[in-house]
RNA sequence: GGGCGCGUAGCUCAGCGGUAGAGCAUCGCCUUCACACGGCGGGGGUCACAGGUUCAAUCCCUGUCGCGCCCA
């Protein structure tokens, strides 16, 4: 076979992966007895490619879906899109306009056949995207928000939310995009902050000619639908104004001057116009004193006159109707210029600051978003959300890192009714139909609707469809029951839901995490999913956030082609620390590249000493101090990345395997090895060697296997630990049995040591690594004289040692010198060695250890310390400060044989 | 304004009550028969600051400063 010197991931990736796909490796098997694990994927939208933010959630996901299949569970990773209305309908309709055609001239159901039509062609994007990543993500199961079951699912909700009451239909303000000219809900605002002016006008107060109330806002041009002017009921200033009535510049209406405490005294002049059908809080004051709401806006932000058009009045020097006639068709932001400019004239502009203030815009749209007063459908998610927070409430369902239950339940406490209707096309139509007169019926299907319509009025009647259909996210939150079957009752719902773990970014904690857990709860009567992971975002090297203005994006696609799959995964998972962004660069992927290169060629190392698979090793027989303490070792890492993955800590599953396989089993045991495989060494240790190579060599690719799928399966084949495309399907490593590891701990550690304290004083003294010196021990303990006898090979070798042996005698001549536990190690170096330099090296050293005892004296001086702290804290620093007691003695010794 | 998080080696970050760590970078030596995407060795930190609790604080508490995010 021979391996190649690198491993070629553009070769071997789409063949592992199709390998994979066909031999079922990734389903789930809903007729096994193993205990479920399920993960949902969150849907990529259907126009999406992928991104780095995608690459990490799915990275953490493939790397647990992996990791729980080979514990042997039955893992179900549901593959899927979000049909993404607005963002779908938005990439057609440009589509279409580069054809030129309007989807108004093509008409809904024309659009529509173009919607899918494109979602056939390029909807498969970002699923041939993912698995280039390696997800191995269940395919044959793939669902679609809009296809049909999952449709089904959507009118069962709505119908059963509506007959609860939990649907219903309400004229309130709504925010309004005025760019793609529909509703959105809250969660699609969001805040930027602009830079304008804070305008004080002058509303003439009534009877008292000469006599103003100052009102101070930022939006002037909505005064043409001002129908009160507010102060606060405990501001002296305007005591007298209460109750009285201002005149409506250029309007000409009368509105009253009311008391409300929403009005700041603080902020500008403590007055504010009241316009309640294009502000929020302003909705609020006109419901509580009953005030009139004309819109002066249309849905595309242009001025409207049709509900002031009566109130028109003309007042000289005040208000001029025909003026006002003059803005009807403008824009929002061409009449607010002109509203001022006669303001000005009419000197009822007071004063103009400059001002700072968030300006809610469409996060879709990009426009500011305009408050408008429309009838659309709601869901009272304050009923829904209450079993939900109770659920994280209880530890239902855990949010890790546990922080995020605060925010959480910041939002879900305060939740307002959820706007589900949108002024769309693409996306679930709204299972109602209207009567003639207007009457509404809800029903699944147009037959049903027509049923219940020939019950209410005792005939036949025409109904027509309501036009709008859901927010996106009113199907995404049914995901977790929907894509099982639901509403049927399907092996796999009962089966896979609730779900074990969802994953996800914290800027979806309110658009999908608390939705599901809603819907989840009150559909399905358990929560969706038992833990939900909050992973970070990725940023660049430098911290910055990732944007297409900023020109910062690093494509995974390209770090893919350029180092690897395996490489981006094993980043990834090295940088994702509990509730801390990802930083990353080409030059991190770069860099653990070479730790897939480094794993290949431990490998080929393996393969060129005919180190095969040897099915009939038994770990617990091995004899050689060696083999017992890679075992142990392995075991041990093994153990540290299961604690690791359980507790969603990819980072210590990343550093711990690494370690693993690079310091203990690259740089120690296989270097050990080498002396061991060597020609004319121990037949019968050197087949230990290999086996145990070769066993230990198998955990490592059944270790890593989560987080680099590619590289490891390739080996696993080459080598034949099983058939082909085999590794993902085989069971995460269990500890093998290890004769006595503590005994082969201590030796291999005093070997290591060993070896480590020579090369340390070699290098100091300058030996030229060509140059082998002997290794002398003088005063060792039988043990350690026995073990140097056993490692002779290896410390000749790793340690450059022309000869090992005890010292009895005399010091030669020009010896350096190091002290390991009892003994004294001596490196002849006749010629090498400086006599004063080594004379203060020695003394430094002592010094080390000097500073270190008294640190500890003084610790076990204090009566306190000694009395209070645990018996074993104290016992620690005795055997601590005897220790470097000892040191500071052989230094001496060390010292005195200088002389 | 409210909430959350973060300030530890040049950089990125672990550690979070009892001897300050890793990776990368850096410096020196080495093209040794798996790997220069490599090997060996070294240097580098008053753990943001100030108080407090404790026998003991990078770690717990309070405050200050700086940075970031979310909500208003």
């Amino acid at each position: 076979m021979t391996l190649d010197k690198t491993f070629a991931p553009a070769e071997a990736e789409p063949r592992l992966y199709e390998g994979w796909e066909a031999s079922g490796a990734f389903a789930c098997d809903p007729m096994s007895n193993a205990d479920p694990f399920t993960i949902m994927i969150p849907p990529p939208n259907v126009t999406g490619s992928l991104h780095m933010g995608h690459a990490l959630t799915f990275t953490v996901q493939d790397t647990l879906i992996r990791w729980r299949r080979m514990q042997g569970r039955d893992a179900l990773w549901q593959p899927g899109t979000d049909h993404a209305g607005i963002a779908t309908q938005m990439v057609v309709e440009r589509l279409l306009a580069s054809e030129g055609i309007d989807r108004r001239d093509l008409g809904r159901d024309k659009f529509l056949e173009r919607v899918w039509q494109w979602k056939a062609e390029s909807g498969g994007t970002i699923t041939r995207q993912l698995r280039r990543l390696g997800s191995s993500l269940d395919w044959p199961r793939e669902r679609f928000t809009m296809d049909d079951g999952l449709s089904e699912a959507v009118r069962e909700v709505f119908v059963t939310l509506h007959s609860q009451g939990l649907i219903y239909r309400d004229r309130r303000l709504v925010n309004w995009d005025p760019k793609l000219q529909t509703a959105i809900s809250d969660l699609e605002v969001e805040n930027r902050e602009v830079r304008g002016s804070l305008w004080h006008l002058r509303y003439p107060i009534e009877g008292e000619p000469g006599r103003f109330i100052v009102v101070a806002t930022t939006r002037p041009e909505t005064m043409l639908g001002d129908t009160a002017v507010a102060v606060h009921p405990n501001d002296e200033r305007y005591r007298d104004l209460v109750g009285r009535f201002a005149i409506l510049p250029l309007v000409g209406r009368r509105v009253p001057i009311v008391a409300d405490t929403y009005s700041d005294p603080e902020k500008g002049t403590g007055a504010v116009k009241i316009t309640p059908a294009h502000d929020f809080n302003d909705f609020g004051v006109g419901q509580r004193h009953d005030l009139p709401m004309p819109s002066i806006l249309d849905k595309q932000a242009r001025v409207t006159l049709a509900e002031i058009a009566d109130v028109l009045t003309a007042v000289d020097g005040i208000a001029d109707p025909d003026f006002v006639r003059g803005l009807d068709g403008r824009d929002r932001f061409d009449a607010r210029k002109a509203i001022v400019a006669e303001l000005e004239r009419l000197e009822l502009v007071e004063k103009i600051e400059p001002h700072t203030n968030q300006v809610p815009h469409g996060d879709r749209g990009g426009v500011p978003v305009e408050p408008l007063l429309t009838t659309q459908w709601y869901c009272n998610a304050a009923v829904l959300a209450k079993p939900a927070i109770e659920a994280v409430e209880s530890g239902k369902t855990v949010f890790v890192p546990k922080q995020w239950e605060n925010t959480f339940f910041a939002w879900m406490r305060d939740i307002q009714p959820w706007c589900i209707s949108r002024q769309l096309w693409w996306g679930h139509r709204i299972p109602a139909w209207y009567g003639p007169d207007g009457e509404v019926f809800v029903a699944k299907d147009a037959d049903s609707a027509a049923t219940l319509a020939l019950a209410h009025y005792g005939h036949a009647e025409t109904l027509v469809q309501d036009e709008d259909v859901l927010d996106t996210w009113f199907s995404s939150a049914l995901w977790p029951f929907s894509t099982l079957g639901w509403p049927e009752r399907t092996r796999e719902v009962d089966r896979y839901y609730p779900g074990d773990v969802l994953v996800t970014g914290f800027d979806i904690i309110f658009f999908w995490v608390a939705r599901m857990m809603m819907m989840g709860i009150h559909f399905m009567g358990d929560v969706p999913f038992r833990t939900v992971y909050i992973h970070g975002l990725v940023r660049d090297e430098r911290g910055q956030k990732m944007s297409k203005s900023k020109g910062n994006i690093i494509d995974p696609l390209e770090l893919i082609d350029s180092f690897g799959a395996d490489a981006l995964r094993f980043t990834i998972c090295a940088l994702t620390g509990p509730g801390r962004d990802v930083k990353l660069g080409a030059s991190r992927v770069q860099d653990y590249r070479s730790f897939v290169t480094k794993l290949w060629n431990a490998a080929r190392f393996c393969e060129i000493n005919g180190i095969v698979v040897n099915k009939d090793f038994d770990p617990a027989t091995a004899r050689l101090p060696l083999n017992r303490w890679l075992l142990d070792a392995s075991n041990t890492a093994v153990a540290e990345a299961s604690v690791a993955l359980e507790a969603y800590r990819f980072d210590e599953y990343a550093a711990t395997s690494y370690r693993f396989v690079w310091n203990t089993y690259c740089d120690w045991f296989l270097e050990f090895a080498k002396p061991a495989l060597a020609a004319g060494a121990d037949p019968v240790a050197a087949a230990e060697v290999r086996a145990t190579a070769a066993h230990v060599l198998g955990t490592i690719l059944r270790l890593l296997h989560p987080a680099m799928p590619f590289v490891t399966e390739e080996l696993w084949d080459r080598f034949g630990y099983g058939e082909v495309c085999s590794l993902i399907g085989t069971s995460w490593p269990q500890p093998d049995a290890v004769d006595d590891a503590q005994a082969a701990r201590a030796e291999l550690d005093w070997v290591v040591r060993l070896i480590g304290l020579v090369r340390s004083v070699r290098n100091e003294m300058n030996v030229p690594p060509g140059t082998p010196a002997p290794v002398l021990l003088r005063d060792a303990s039988p043990e350690a004289a026995s073990r140097a006898e056993r490692w002779i090979d290896a410390i000749r070798r790793l340690a450059r040692a022309s000869e090992v042996r005890l010292l009895d005698g005399e010091m030669p001549k020009g010896s350096a010198q190091a002290v390991l536990d009892e003994a004294t190690v001596i490196l002849p170096l006749a010629g090498l060695v400086d006599l004063d330099a080594e004379r203060v090296r020695l003394g430094k050293e002592r010094e080390k250890a000097a500073g270190e005892a008294r640190k500890v004296q003084q610790k076990l001086s204090n009566a306190d310390f000694v009395k209070r702290a645990p018996e074993d804290v104290v016992e620690e620093n005795r055997e601590r400060l005897a220790g470097y007691e000892r040191e500071m003695e052989r230094l001496e010794a060390a010292l005195a044989r200088l002389a």
